[in-house]
DNA sequence: AGGCGAGCTTACCACTTGGTAAGTGATTTG
DNA sequence: CAAATCACTTACCAAGTGGTAAGCTCGCCT
C-alpha cells in the first residue's frame, strides 16, 4: 500500500485552491510530489476524478464537523455559534479549502450539476436543520432560514477569501485589528438576524 | 474607426466571468464575434492587456455608480442604502460582474499587486467615507467601518454568485421567494450594523 | 496619385495540455 | 514457483495555448 493518492489529494486541493481548476496543470501537481503525471493518472484516472476526490474529501471532513458540534453543543444557539466559529477559523487551511470551494461556486453554475447528489447540498440541508431547531423559528420556512445562513455564509467566506488582499490594503497590523473585530462582529450578527427574525 | 475593441470587451467581460481567466483563451473570445484570435490581439496586445481592459471598464463604471449616488442622495444612510441596493442588483449583467470580480479576488490572492494602484482600492476608500459621514460614526477607525463593509459586500457578492447554484437547489418559485426575503435582509442589515456599531 | 495606418487575414511557431500505450521492477497472492 | 497486481516509468500523441511575422485591403489625407 502506498500513501501517494492521500499526498496527491493534499497538493492537489492546495493548488486548485490557489489557481483554479484550468490554472494547474496535472503535471504540475505531480511534480510537486516529485513523481510523473502518469503516476497521477494511474491513482485518478482523469484531471476530473482527481477535483471530484478533492472536493468529497472536503464534503465528508464538513460532515464530520458538523456531527461534531451536534454532539458537543446541545444547545440551538451555542450549537450554531460554535459551527459558525469553526466555519470563519481564519486558518491557513480553513481559508485554503474556503477559497476552493468558493471557485467551485462560480465554476458550478450552469454546468449540468443536478442539485441532488452535490457536493454541499447535505451541508446546506443540516446547516438549515440546526437554524430550524431555534425557539421561536420552527414555524419559519426552510427558504427563509436558507436566506439567513447564506447571509452568515457569505460574511464569514467573503472575508476569509479576501485576507490577502485586506493584508495588502491594509498593511499587518490594521489587518489583525479588523480581523479580531470581524469575530466579535460575526457573533454579534448571529445574534441579531436570529432575533429580529423572530419577533 | 471601429467599434470591435469594444465588442471585445464585452465579450470578454461574459467569458471570463463565466470560465475565468484560465479557462477562456482568446481565440474562444475571438471567434464568439466571428474574428480570428489575431484581430483581438491586433486590439489588446496580449491576453492579460485584455483583461487588464475588462477590469479597467468595470472599475470606471464603478465609480460613475458612487458619484451618481453621491449626487443623488446627499443624505448619509439613504445614501449609503441606495449604492448597497445598486450593488446587490440581481440583473444578469451585475451577477456577471460579481462573478468576475469575485474571481479577480481569488486569483489575486499573492501575486504581486501593489495595492496603491489595485483596480478597487478606489472603490473600498470612497465606500469607506461614505459610511465614515454617517452621525456617530466619524470618530470611529477607517479598519472598522471597512470591516463593516465588507460584512455588506460578503453577503451580497456571496449572494449574487450563488443564484445559479441557489435556483438549483430551491427551483424556480422557492429561489425567487428567498430573493424577494434577501432584499429585505440586506437593508435591515445595513441599519441594524450601523445601529449597534455606534451605541 | 501615392503613401499610410487601421483593421484585419493566413501562416507559422514553440510549448503545454490531458490522455493513451506499453512496459518494468517490486510485492503480494494462489 | 508462477501469476497477477501495484506503483510507477518512458515514449508518444493530437489538440490547443499565447504569440510573432508578414501581408492584404480599405478609406483617408496630402
Amino acid at each position: 500500500m502506498s500513501d501517494t493518492p492521500e499526498k496527491l489529494l493534499v497538493v492537489a486541493e492546495a493548488l486548485f485552491s490557489e489557481r483554479g481548476f484550468y490554472g494547474v496543470s496535472i503535471a504540475a501537481i505531480a511534480s510537486e510530489l516529485g513523481i510523473t503525471k502518469q503516476a497521477l493518472l494511474h491513482h485518478f484516472k482523469s484531471k476530473e476524478k482527481l477535483y471530484g476526490a478533492v472536493l468529497a474529501r472536503i464534503s465528508s471532513d464538513f460532515g464530520n464537523a458538523q456531527q461534531q458540534v451536534m454532539a458537543d453543543e446541545p444547545a440551538p444557539i451555542p450549537r450554531i455559534k460554535a459551527f459558525v466559529a469553526h466555519l470563519a477559523d481564519p486558518s491557513p487551511s480553513n481559508v485554503m479549502r474556503t477559497r476552493l470551494l468558493m471557485r467551485e461556486l462560480l465554476d458550478n453554475n450552469q454546468r449540468a450539476k443536478q442539485a441532488e447528489h452535490w457536493y454541499l447540498k447535505q451541508f446546506l440541508d443540516q446547516f438549515v436543520a440546526m437554524v430550524q431547531v431555534v425557539p421561536g423559528r420552527e414555524a419559519i420556512s426552510a427558504t427563509d432560514n436558507l436566506g439567513l445562513i447564506y447571509q452568515w455564509l457569505g460574511a464569514i467566506n467573503y472575508f476569509l477569501v479576501s485576507i490577502p488582499t485586506l493584508t495588502a490594503i491594509l498593511g499587518e497590523e490594521s489587518f489583525e485589528e479588523m480581523a479580531r473585530g470581524q469575530g466579535e462582529y460575526l457573533s454579534r450578527l448571529v445574534d441579531v438576524t436570529l432575533a429580529q427574525a423572530h419577533k
